[in-house]
Parts: C-alpha cells; structure tokens; sequence
DNA sequence: CACGGAACAT
DNA sequence: ATGTTCCGTG
C-alpha cells in the first residue's frame, strides 16, 4: 500500500511506545463509537464538520468505564477529560449546543495544506489512516 | 450543564 | 503524560 504523504494531526500520531498510550485514547475511542453504525443513537456525527452529539451520555460513560475497566465512570468525569483535549487543541466545545464537541480537524488541514480543499472525505480518510497504523502496531 | 483547579493513579 | 476523582463556581 502506498504512503498518502499527507500531514494528519499530531494527536493521530500516537506510537503504542509512548508512555501514557498504552491505554487507548478518549479521543480515539469516540472516533471509534463515531465509526460504528449501531452506535448512532449513543454518539453521532451532527451539524459542522468534525462536530459530534453524544445523543445517551451516560452509555457512552459506561462504555468508556468498560473499556477502561473503570466501573464508576460517569459523564461528568469523562467530559473532564474532554475538556483536557481543549488546551491540546483536540477538541473544542460547540457552545451552546448540549453534550456537542467538535475535532480540530480542519485547523490542522488548513495550517499544514492551505491549499487542499477540505472535502468530506477528509473524516474518512483520517479515519482509514488510523485504523491502518493501529494494524501496523499490532502485526 | 459546562468549566477548570487540585490531588491522585498508572 | 493522560486521564480519574472530586468539587467549587457560574
């Protein structure tokens, strides 16, 4: 398979190695309820670009503790870590829509490629990426 | 709800 | 470092 040569996110770069990534991410587990179809009444992709709902916040919080093994997770404690993604310029808050955040995605896009035009099919072409680095990892 | 400080865990 | 837990503030 053939290299994109394409720059994604810093945050989309994180090595298994890396100390305080062996444990997989928030921000990749929501990019991965996102994925799934039958998740669509938990989390979804809704309004801008990049913008997700979480539609059932405390399935998603339950979810999380499950795959953190951490039984007393709860919305409140899961958006704290969210809101750590602020500052690293993860996330942001869509302000004044309820339980709805949004990647940075395109800032990045535009920062390192000004000239690409921010297609749809950005999303899901970040998406593949990561999935194909987290094969790389495993084999 | 949403925010962010602080102490703590891994 | 990346959260988890707890909590005062608006």
């Amino acid at each position: 398979s053939k290299s994109p040569g394409f720059a994604f996110p810093d945050w989309a770069y994180k090595p298994e190695s890396s100390p305080g990534s062996r444990q997989i991410q928030l921000w990749h587990f929501i990019l991965e309820l996102l994925q799934k179809e039958e998740y669509q009444g938990v989390i979804a992709w809704q309004g801008d670009y990049g913008e997700f709902v979480i539609k059932d916040p405390d399935e998603v919080a339950r979810l999380w503790g499950i795959r953190k093994c951490k039984p007393h997770m709860n919305y409140d404690k899961l958006s704290r870590a969210l809101r750590y993604y602020y500052n690293k310029r993860i996330l942001h808050k869509t302000k004044g829509k309820r339980f709805t955040y949004k990647f940075n995605f395109s800032k990045v896009v535009l920062v390192n490629y000004p000239i690409l035009d921010m297609g749809q099919n950005y999303m899901s072409f970040c998406l593949i990426c990561i999935k194909k680095r987290k094969k790389k990892y495993i084999n």
